[in-house]
DNA sequence: TATTGTTATACTCTATAACTATA
DNA sequence: TATAGTTATAGAGTATAACAATA
């Protein structure tokens, strides 16, 4: 049932390994970007969950956890931290007193500007060493694996 | 400078461009990633250092403290840890005394075949909803990532 | 002396449980 | 009564500093 061979015409691989492939390449992606990171002052749990507030904008804070996969009162804890760094700010909700909109601020901004700049440079020399066809691979890669990430997003925040 | 436009003929991308592109992306990965691993029991550091341990064979501790971005004491630790839960073990290296030599158990193989058939089956209800062109890029794009993170590995551990 | 690894201690981050405030 | 969030407390994992053993 898994592996029906419907569909696949256009990839060599079947779903089944395809996905076995990206599971075992995703791992070592996580390691790569771990490496790029070392100097970090803020945990992988607050750069995230930065990057959601900007790129989908304000959002209340139980939602932030649920999407980060921590607790509320986890989450409570990382705002405040950034709240205290000035990398998020706290709102409440006009329409609901007992909700707290959070939001990511200019300095929150710039931050992960400043983050991602550094790691793309980094990148850059690696793939300056790679074959021009896994270069453009990679390329003609991308919006696929933003579709991924969005169907995942889709998945995990259905309502 | 950076956007020399020498080279990048293949893909339509500069190679800055592609790099600040797979930065986001693979952010978007790693949350995608850790939205599979949710009910794990070890941690994100320890899962990574079982899969170096698997890919690469048996390592002394400092250099798998290296490579994972902690320190050696973390690193004691973090095996004791995994030995204690008969996932990996240590042996003394007879040719320096000083030596801890760490190594994978058939357990922590299994553990790790177990996890990646979990996230496997995930990734692929994710695959099925995507357009077959964007499935088709993945899979041409798996052996461009294998490539990018063994620069990555490579130039981490130059020695 | 330099290197490999361990022990001691403190800090950060997270989870569970109990709570407050609003709906 | 249910929901959104906070406070209290405990545990896991890590870092720094000081140490032991081998080279």
């Amino acid at each position: 049932m898994e592996n029906s061979g419907e569909g696949t015409a256009d990839s060599q691989l079947s779903d089944g390994a395809l996905a076995a492939g990206l599971v075992v390449m995703l791992e070592r992606m996580v390691v790569l970007l771990r490496s790029l990171s070392q100097s970090d002052q803020l945990s992988a749990t607050s750069v995230s969950t930065l990057g959601t507030l900007s790129r989908e904008g304000p959002s209340r804070l139980t939602a932030l956890a649920t999407r980060q996969g921590v607790t509320q009162p986890a989450m409570t804890q990382l705002i405040a931290r950034l709240q205290e760094s000035g990398l998020a700010r706290r709102e409440p909700d006009p329409a609901d007193g007992r909700v707290v909109q959070v939001s990511i601020t200019a300095e929150g901004r710039a931050f992960l500007a400043r983050r991602r700049e550094q790691q793309s440079r980094h990148i850059a020399a690696l793939l300056a060493q790679l074959d021009p066809g896994h270069r453009a691979a990679l390329a003609a890669a991308l919006s696929a694996m933003d579709a991924l990430a969005s169907a995942s997003r889709d998945a995990a925040v259905p309502a």
